[in-house]
DNA sequence: CATCCTCGTGACATCGTTGTCAGACATCGT
DNA sequence: ACGATGTCTGACAACGATGTCACGAGGATG
């Protein structure tokens, strides 16, 4: 095999220092034209490229920034890294992902690796009780989805207590007042937040708060699915029910779905491609992936670039997608339950 | 700030040479039990952590394993890449993703910069036209879900011929003769493949093939549903369709709910949550993510790990997933249509 | 007692790049 | 004609780790 191309043989090849062949492949102006044209023809006759690694090393950080998801296989998560990495495409980044680990203790040993690799940034969906080991790490750090315990940073996130509010808030304005809620468990700050914002809604509206209508524990399509038939044995006056994470949804559908309960509203907290398929369509509050990895993305680099501003808290629009399902109000119910 | 501790630092700590501190911190057995004492106790007091950096530009390559993959957003690579993460964590292998960018210069481009790094290992999805740049390339490669063209390397996927021909198969055998199939485009070589598999399994069994009932193009969702809603009118008297791509077979579904036509028979290439959702459940071709995500983890490793044999072709496990969309015969649609 | 070996150790070079700094030479103003 | 600038260059050290090698001490061997 031929052996690596390194700048000190471009430099031997076009008859310069090595310190010069460098000002050449890195741009730098005060350089003799006829050098750098020399140079220029040794790099394409050699075929050099730079060590990445190498200059890495010596600038003291790696061009790269790693990101920390529950779980890469969700939707929402991978569509956001997929808008980070197209981000870090235009600056020649590199993006190093990871699982958060069930286990805090392994989870801190992956982020102290990432440290260790002096990746210029890191993203995480903050999962473990707390992130105070972080407070000496010089690499930047944006939290995205969720705010973390123990540690100021910068946080990029929707406000859930807001989403869930307008979701449980929309019910209500179709009449509805016996709502229910499917949540994942509390423990996750997202849930908890959103479970407020659901509470709230129904106070301000003067609805009594009944702890048999709030389930948790939905933390797959199957849990949905499991749940939401408890929850409709459980309180058969049930009109309407707020599915807090996407993927609970799905079960709750196949569970409505498989009772033909068509007289229960639904609306999701978090779209799915299945929503806009079934019928009928499933109306959802929407935090677009897309807009929150961008967000991160930006703030990110906003960071490495030497932003050392107060911590900022950036929030992701949201919106109801209104598809049907929770547009039915419970007088049709009862009529149709009547008749 | 504190500034970096280094070895050279546990070293003075410890009133040892540099040398001696690394041996103790890579587990070298040669150390005297009281040196090794020293060191570990001067590495707990100063919070020394190694430099990866350092480490592998000493080495010559970097712990990563670099993973190419068209779109991370959907849902079967993400599924792959958690596995492939999963297998990496064990090795204390990072992973670094990246998307195959449409402009095949410029892929050539993003791939060229992982090997700069130093990634040990490439894990590609072919998507360009010619991959023979890459034959220089001292980097263990291994071709995901596509054989590459132009360069000779491991190959991780399924048979897709004889997945398409086990799904046409399927539907003969339950009476079908006009058998629709959706497809994104030739040049893709999977698609390519499937559809040879449809083919075969028409002549096969006697059935002419006809170009009407083959639908090309068919990428996003929504080409799904406008494609199957073109087929329909086009070709009024199809009874099945075989669709070869998830992404566009929830297309198809919404098309056929829309139309109400219970009628088609339904089979899926690639499984999607939805197919277990909706009524009637899609009955599919399932080519597990997981298990691939971990075959190429392995095939990668064992490559890394200095296996030079020839390339191999490893090919996953494909089983047919009957859940009632496929199950549907001919017959029972004439009677009721005449009936 | 000379020789050989093993063990533990550390000085030094090395991986491939970039920062520092000083020097050579040309150009300029007065 | 002079120092003062400015342009271009390269020797050298540094980034933080590991590989090479040689060396001294001590035990085993003859």
């Amino acid at each position: 095999m031929s052996k690596k191309i390194t700048l000190s043989d471009v430099a031997a090849y076009a008859d310069t220092s090595v310190k010069t062949a460098s000002r050449v492949i890195n741009g730098d102006e005060k350089v003799a034209p006829e050098t750098r044209v020399r140079v220029e023809a040794a790099v394409l006759a050699l075929g050099y490229r730079v060590d990445l690694l190498a200059r890495s090393l010596r600038k003291g950080v790696d061009d790269v920034i790693a990101v920390v998801v529950p779980s890469i296989g969700d939707k929402f998560f991978a569509t956001a890294i997929q808008e980070i990495e197209a981000v870090a495409l235009e600056r020649d980044t590199q993006i190093i992902i990871a699982s958060n680990h069930p286990d805090p203790a392994k989870e801190k040993q992956i982020i102290r690796q990432l440290e260790q690799r002096r990746v210029s940034g890191l993203v995480i969906v903050p999962n473990s009780a707390d992130y105070s080991f972080m407070s000496f790490s010089p690499t930047p750090v944006v939290f995205f989805d969720r705010t973390a315990n123990n540690f100021e940073a910068d946080v990029v996130r929707v406000d859930d207590i807001f989403g869930a509010q307008l979701a449980t808030e929309h019910l209500i304005s179709q009449g509805h007042r016996r709502i229910a809620v499917i949540s994942d468990s509390l423990g996750i700050k997202t849930a908890e937040l959103r479970v407020e914002g659901y509470k709230t809604a129904l106070q301000k509206n003067g609805i009594p708060i009944d702890n048999r209508l709030i389930q948790m524990g939905a933390h797959t399509v199957d849990d949905g699915e499991r749940t939401t038939q408890e929850l409709l044995i459980n309180a058969p006056d049930v009109t309407a029910i707020l599915s807090l994470r996407s993927l609970s949804s799905m079960g709750t559908v196949r569970a409505l779905h498989a009772m033909n309960r068509v007289d229960i509203a639904l609306i999701s907290y978090g779209d799915f491609e299945m929503a806009k398929v079934i019928s009928p369509k499933i109306s959802v509050i929407d935090h677009s992936p897309r807009e929150l990895g961008r967000l991160v993305a930006h703030q990110i680099f906003k960071r490495i670039d030497g932003d050392v501003s107060a911590p900022q808290e950036i929030l992701g629009t949201l919106s109801i997608i209104r598809r049907g399902s929770a547009e039915i109000s419970p007088k049709e119910v009862r009529s149709v339950v009547a008749g």
